[in-house]
DNA sequence: CGGATATCAGATAAACTGATATGA
DNA sequence: CTCATATCAGTTAATCTGATATCC
């Protein structure tokens, strides 16, 4: 409790800082969870965007991330060196590369859903199921926002 | 185009995806915005903590960040290199070093502040005051639950 | 040609763990 | 002694921009 200190006051009723101070706490979180399995969260993410829907591009992924090809280039490479998921051509398509789990990422996966189950669920632990759904509802319209306005 | 299902619809749906997506594009807006005054959104971050409360320690404002001491040691130890902080020893404490903005560190506080006021404004610009009000005491109180937990 | 895709190259801030030294 | 603080050393994933090549 006496460490809570550390913030001034005007600072702490931003939303901009409640929104990093929330996402880095689940960041930590998850990451600590994920870690016996030998995964990082956004390496987490793209195994559950690949899981769900198998022969998804590394182009595709990059935007489902908000992120740069590049970016997810580098988080897809890990992977495809640690043996988790590999990489066909589209038969459609010679220059797209579809990805889809390896046994072995699927047993990881099998893990880190575990691992991580119950982390979101304690975020929300003390929110109503109402106000659970107007929270999400309320990101949705401050990302959309943000989106308009940066998507020129 | 056809397979260019960005995300899939599970995930689309759940706080933890919304919470990153809203923070990203926040982040992302903050560093594009805050470019030309050569500054990343963690260094404006910490800026802000150090102008609102001149002599914290690097130690607090790790804390109030919520990262290790050694990572915001990194961080101040930019500012300090580019001459937009200084540090003095602490008289009553010979370990702490009390951090400060200098002239410079002022001056582009200034434009920082000019850089990134309204992407705030932009991204709550479609809530209500109550429904700012309310998006900011739902994140604190999912924040304190994953504190709780974590806070071992 | 234009647009999307993949990927190499290079740079950097940010984040971690571990170890060490010092002061209250 | 213990705790907090600062900081060095080393590592890594994640991120970007820029440049190329390929394919529709």
């Amino acid at each position: 409790m006496s460490s809570a200190q550390a913030m001034p006051e005007p600072m702490a009723r931003r939303i901009g800082y409640r929104l990093k101070q929330t996402q880095i706490l689940l960041r930590q979180r998850m990451d600590a969870a994920l870690r016996p399995v030998g995964l990082t969260t956004p390496q987490y993410a793209a195994l559950s965007a690949i899981e769900l829907a198998p022969g998804i591009s590394n182009a595709a992924l990059a935007r489902a991330a908000f992120v740069t090809p590049q970016t997810m280039q580098g988080i897809v490479a890990n992977l495809e060196r640690v043996g988790l998921i590999e990489r066909r051509s589209d038969p459609m398509h010679g220059r797209r590369l579809q990805a889809a789990l390896t046994a072995n990422g699927q047993a990881a996966m099998s893990r880190a859903h575990r691992a991580v189950s119950g982390i979101e669920a304690a975020m929300i632990a003390g929110l109503s199921h109402d106000e659970t759904t107007m929270l999400a509802g309320l990101l949705a319209r401050c990302a959309e926002s943000l989106g308009e306005a940066g998507a020129a």
